[in-house]
DNA sequence: GCGACAG
DNA sequence: ATCTTGTCGC
C-alpha cells in the first residue's frame, strides 16, 4: 500500500475520508487473478458493540474450502474512534479490524465482511477498503442494499450502468442478501462462491459464525 | 431542500 | 449494531 495506514484508516474530518476512498477507487482490481485454487484457506470477519458503549469486539473464523471446517478463530477488542456514518463504516471498524487482521491476513486467501464491497456511492465499502489495506481477496456480503438499483438481480450502479453486485436469496427463510465483490475479485466469482456456501438459512453458518463468535467475546470477555 | 442511508 | 422469550409457521 502506498499511504499508510494513518491515512487509510484514521482521516481527521470526513473529507479527508472521501479523499482517501476516491484515492482507492482509482486503484481498484476487480479481476480474479491470480484465481483461487481448488483448495484455499478463508477467513469471516464480524464486529458486535454494545449501543451506547465505546467498546467493540471483533472476531475472524477460519475456514477451510470446500470442505468448510472450521480451523480456527481470532478474536480483538478495542475502543471506537469514529461514528457510524452510512458510506463511511471502515472507518470506524477498520481499525479494529485492521489490528485483528494484520497477523493473520497473510495466511488467509479470501476474506468475507459483514458489509459492502463495491456496493457504495464511490464502489469502497469496508471489503473494498480492507481488501486494498490488506491486498487480499474480500467479499462483500451485506443484508441491506445500501447504495444502486436491482434489476433482475443485479445490483447496478445509477451512474454508469455497471453491474456491482447481485441480489441473492439464500435459504427460503428470510429475505435476500446483497453480495458484491470487495477486492481482487470479480462480481460473479463472488456470488459463485458465497452460493457454494449456502446451506438453507438466510446467512449461511459459516457466514454467521463470526457474529457468534465476536458477541460471545462482548459478553464473555473483559472490558 | 427532501429523502436514503452497510454496521 | 443492540435491547429480548416465546411463538407462529413451513
Amino acid at each position: 500500500m502506498s499511504l499508510p495506514i494513518s491515512d487509510l484508516l484514521y482521516p481527521k474530518n470526513l473529507k479527508q475520508a472521501r479523499e482517501v476512498q476516491r484515492y482507492i477507487r482509482e486503484r481498484l482490481i476487480l479481476d480474479d487473478e491470480p484465481p483461487l485454487k481448488d483448495t484455499f484457506v478463508f477467513g469471516v470477519v464480524d464486529v458486535s458493540a454494545n449501543m451506547y458503549s465505546p467498546y467493540a469486539y471483533a472476531a475472524c473464523t477460519v475456514f477451510e474450502y470446500p470442505s468448510l471446517k472450521m480451523l480456527d478463530w481470532y478474536g480483538y477488542s478495542g475502543k471506537y474512534v469514529f461514528p457510524y456514518i452510512p458510506t463511511y463504516l471502515v472507518f470506524r471498524e477498520g481499525p479494529l479490524l485492521y489490528e485483528l487482521l494484520k497477523d493473520i491476513a497473510g495466511d488467509l486467501d479470501l476474506i468475507i465482511f459483514d458489509g459492502q464491497g463495491i456496493i457504495h456511492p464511490l464502489r469502497v465499502g469496508i471489503a473494498t477498503h480492507m481488501g486494498f489495506i490488506f491486498d487480499t481477496k474480500t467479499i462483500g456480503f451485506a443484508k441491506k442494499l445500501l447504495y444502486g438499483n436491482v434489476v433482475d438481480g443485479k445490483v447496478i450502479d445509477p451512474e454508469d450502468g455497471m453491474v456491482l453486485g447481485y441480489e441473492v436469496k439464500l435459504g427460503k427463510r428470510g429475505g435476500p442478501v446483497y453480495i458484491s465483490p470487495g477486492y481482487r475479485i470479480s462480481p460473479e466469482r463472488a456470488v459463485e462462491i458465497i452460493k457454494s456456501m449456502a446451506d438453507g438459512y438466510k446467512i449461511p453458518k459459516v457466514i454467521r459464525s463470526a457474529h457468534i463468535y465476536a458477541n460471545k467475546l462482548r459478553k464473555e470477555g473483559g472490558l
